[in-house]
DNA sequence: TTGTAAGCGTTATCAT
DNA sequence: ATGATAACGCTTACAA
């Protein structure tokens, strides 16, 4: 049925043998430079497509990596992911991208996959309930990048954004507006993300002698109804606050609605600001003040991180690289 | 370096020929029990996993299916990716996902790519600067579906969403506002999707007895700011309009920025009505009345759609399976 | 300069 | 019930 034209039918209706083929294909100088030409030519008329399944088992390399997300239709994610395929596609490599719908077992799955497709690299953003199955990986010593998330207890290279100080960036800029109680919608604790902006709120605080309220911090799941729930449900129960930090602009999203519903002003009421700085950040009402993070350059970063690691045949390091955040002042805060 | 099990290791191991081990991991009848279990347990102990570019080869079938999208960044078509993902992994497929960036020559390149990684399929949203690439495909029979663009040209399956009736329900539904002169603006005219929104624009206008004006209808480049300058370029022009059918959700947030800019109270001076009903289409402000489509489901239909083709080997035909829109009313209209 | 043959990991066919 | 062998498409020693 579906038959692609191999080497050794262009080797036939050349009249060659198919290793003068693949020389020739492959511009080998140990043949005759009009047998080459013949050969291109007939495989041009042919249609041949080099097999890269054949050259994948043959070099046991695939010019494959994995990307696996817990949800590529995601923003932020989405905009990394272009990030890696650009810089993919430069170096002729392809990617296989899977989610895991922030599921453990879907990602320990989609690991397996990635082993059995033999991908020359990977790059994930774990779930973090668990990593024996990122583990794994390290064991096979498949080149492994960890994106977006750092982890204490595994020694493999990471990129990801300065969270810290992130987190400092947008509680301080809270604080100069005059703001004292200043809420923080942050994700859920067991994620390092989530741990590195709360260290940045907790410093912003403490550099400007302000007292740190556990009445004032929450964790709250992913998503735009989480945050929009939650901020509802502290307005309902009467705690005051002028200031919120939300740990991405999704939450902030929600937070503002459930503000505006309650006939809250942003700002004047209640200064709000995100993290990310989606692509819609900007067009949102009122347009969100947020910490940026170039998610093109850290889908970017990360995939040349993974191509050293790939060529380079050593054994994984924990090398992590953290990138520059900045905060943009629009008009929630 | 990287040495990956084989199922040669597990044959020494188990102290059994390879295809014994290959009859046990396939779970073959012509195999003894007690060996099967045997081999089994040596597999999971040595952390045997499947080659699948091993089976690739062998069967020339790769069980994996190429998508190639403009700008998998952009909201829809990440989306859309999301329900093509979902599908291909309850199948057991993996997706290699390639942006073309509206370059015809890149996308000419992505096809060359998934032709040699051998896809067992394609979902293409082709550029539609020209199509030889895409005959290429169905030369080869390489099971390709088009998605979200109707080609009159190519003779290939399609799944895309009802844009005429789109076209019409939105601009129907400005002028039940009691809008008289709406400007469409859409996209370039090449582009099937851009025509068939046109025609449901004129249809709707017919059918209400308003005249078509040419002066109203504006093609521009995809992006924010091409809509936001456009718009900005109409209101100093001075033309007078009082809505404004959008070719999608992006150019509406562009335009509906441009309108705020210039002091247009939206919906009362002009009415604005998007196209897609991208996840953040409610969040900006006004939030936007659009018309929808089911990202997900699209994406989800196109993959089921080709596994249909892929299964039955049969050529392929020009089936067209157009989904459902509908108007979503929010408060920018 | 060109051809022959082995091998990558797997499964299917054919023996045993 | 199990083992040896060929084949998938390609590249690379090695031979000629």
């Amino acid at each position: 049925m579906k038959k692609f034209v191999t080497i050794r039918d262009v080797a036939n209706a050349a009249g060659v043998s198919i290793n003068t083929v693949s020389r020739a294909l492959n511009d080998k100088p140990d043949v005759n430079e009009e047998t080459k030409e013949k050969v291109l030519k007939v495989a041009r008329e042919l249609g041949y497509v080099r097999d890269a399944t054949a050259l994948s088992l043959r070099y046991g390399l695939t010019r494959v990596i994995g990307v696996i997300f817990e949800d590529s239709s995601n923003p932020f994610f989405s905009e990394v992911f272009k990030g890696i395929e650009m810089k993919a596609r430069e170096h002729n490599f392809n990617v296989i991208l899977m989610n895991t719908e922030k599921d453990y077992d879907i990602e320990e799955d989609a690991i397996k996959t990635m082993i059995s497709r033999r991908v020359d690299g990977l790059i994930i953003t774990p779930t973090q309930e668990r990593f024996e199955d990122i583990e794994s990986l390290a064991n096979l010593n498949i080149p492994t990048i960890i994106l977006g998330v750092h982890f204490k207890e595994l020694k493999l290279p990471e990129v990801h954004t300065d969270d810290v100080t992130g987190g400092f960036l947008a509680t301080d800029y809270l604080i100069k507006k005059g703001r004292k109680r200043i809420v923080l919608l942050n994700g859920l604790s067991y994620k390092s993300v989530a741990q590195m902006r709360f260290e940045g709120y907790v410093n912003a605080l403490r550099d400007n002698g302000i007292k740190y309220l556990d009445e004032l911090v929450y964790e709250i799941p992913e998503g735009v109804e989480s945050a929009y729930n939650k901020t509802k449900e502290l307005l309902l129960s009467g705690l005051r606050f002028d200031g919120m930090f939300c740990f991405n602009d999704i939450f902030a999203i929600g937070a503002i609605e459930a503000l505006k519903e309650f006939g809250k002003r942003i700002p004047e009421d209640v200064s709000v600001v995100g993290y990310d700085d989606i692509s819609y950040a900007k067009y949102i009402s009122p347009s969100l003040t947020t910490v940026a993070i170039d998610k093109i350059l850290e889908g970017q970063t990360a995939f040349e991180l993974l191509l050293e690691s790939v060529k380079s045949k050593a054994k994984m390091t924990a090398k992590e690289i953290v990138l520059d955040v900045k905060l943009i002042e629009r008009k929630s805060a």
